[in-house]
DNA sequence: TACTCAGAGATTGCATACAATTTTTGAGTT
DNA sequence: AACTCAAAAATTGTATGCAATCTCTGAGTA
């Protein structure tokens, strides 16, 4: 069974981590597919992505989906085992914590930035995204909802206009979305909107003490979200949703 | 021609960037080689880096090849152009400056961790470290002493024990050779070390404020000392020094 | 029943062959 | 000499086959 290529759900293409050093082609394009679904949680964390099956599923050859798995694992999205294959990635707690510090770290920084440089057209985009956010909350698609919850960061990184650390803010964004699958606490998820509507604000009147201060609070908000206490992280059956054998 | 494999020149095997994600085997040694030969400026920016040459050099297939440059190419020290091949990156005055702030944001909290965390044995293992970069710098061997420069860095972000924070040091410091090597302006190399003198006394003891305080305006001297006026990044003569063909 | 271990099966590691694409060469034209 | 363009050479893109390694199965033993 194979996928048609393309964008796979319209949605903001933001292109995510992993994918940007890799030339277009099948090779991206089966590289942006794995991500969304992990972005999504349809593959979870320790999901096995046997070479052969992703072939089958993408019409591909083992080569290509080599070169797509591999940029997936230096983004650390994907682990690779000498001869016993790739998995989707399961951050251990320390990793977690440190993700989140780093994000803690770079994010408020770009937030900042991006203060400077928003124009009325960006913080139109990020309004509408916020509320396309609403939308797949009220349809119940919690996948989707954390996956723009997550871009809507990635988002601000644009405007703020810094390839180097946007790429990085890509990458975090990426290993949090795993992280959210293991650890994730509450079961509100509609709080967070909240402080990105206030991120808006701040960033629409160039308030940039503002947008740093709440970019700041927002992270130890997410992060103090996580429960990093339990002496393991949970075992998730790997369920493959869309990606099943046939 | 085949080169013998394990560590190529003793030193500090301060392992960076790409290399990470990359299970041991051939790849991870052609990718540790073909990165240490950027280090110290023996490849330089824009160089080719062929499929076949490479194989050959290391008694290897294009395949293990192949992942090698695409690790490199995840991390940003070589370019890959569609039906054109790889090269070593050629960073723009945009991407040098990003670079250099991402630095400059990230490597002053790092010396912050580091000086909580270290240890006496930390502190001698980096004053040894600077006597080699004198020594090397005393024996004229401008590319290695570059190359121990970046590696100083590097352990303090080992010190630091923070994974994440770690890797993306160890991404800027690759990335800052490349920038060096097309940007660099000042022909006095050792004033550096003053600072780095500097760091490792504040480390030693504890002293968080200043180990932070003298790795920011340690960034801000290395910045400045890039020539990043020039309208056009001089080109370089691509000589290929050990990687030569025979 | 529980355990051990060898053999079958499945999966990845790697090299290589062929196809697609780019680059180079050089004969012909102006 | 400079330019054009087509054919040859070189290089990468991709699939596939064989070897190496791991995993699973089940017969044999205690």
């Amino acid at each position: 069974m194979s996928v048609s290529r393309g964008r796979e759900q319209g949605l903001l293409d933001t292109q995510s981590a992993a994918v940007q050093s890799l030339p277009p082609g099948k090779a991206r394009d089966i590289c942006i597919h794995l991500q969304n679904a992990i972005f999504q949680h349809r593959l979870l964390p320790g999901a096995k992505l046997s070479e052969d099956e992703v072939g089958d599923i993408f019409g591909a050859g083992r080569t290509v989906v080599r070169t797509a798995l591999q940029a997936l694992a230096h983004s650390e999205l994907v682990t690779i085992e000498r001869n016993r294959g790739a998995f989707v990635a399961r951050p251990d707690k320390r990793e977690a914590n440190e993700v989140f510090e780093a994000r803690a770290l770079i994010e408020p920084r770009v937030a900042r930035m991006a203060a400077e440089r928003c124009r009325n057209a960006d913080a139109r985009k990020l309004r509408s995204h916020i509320k396309l956010e609403h939308e797949a909350l009220a349809a119940e698609d919690l996948g989707t909802a954390r996956s723009l919850s997550g871009q809507f960061h990635i988002a601000i990184a644009d405007i703020a206009d810094h390839l180097v650390l946007s790429r990085m803010v890509r990458s975090l964004i990426s290993r949090s979305s795993l992280i959210i699958a293991l650890y994730w606490k509450r079961r509100e998820t509609n709080c967070e909107s909240h402080s990105h509507m206030a991120l808006v604000d701040a960033l629409a009147s160039h308030d940039k003490d503002a947008a740093e201060e709440i970019m700041q609070s927002h992270m130890v908000d997410l992060h103090s979200g996580l429960d990093l206490k339990s002496q393991e992280a949970q075992q998730i059956p790997l369920a493959q949703a869309l990606f099943s054998k046939r």
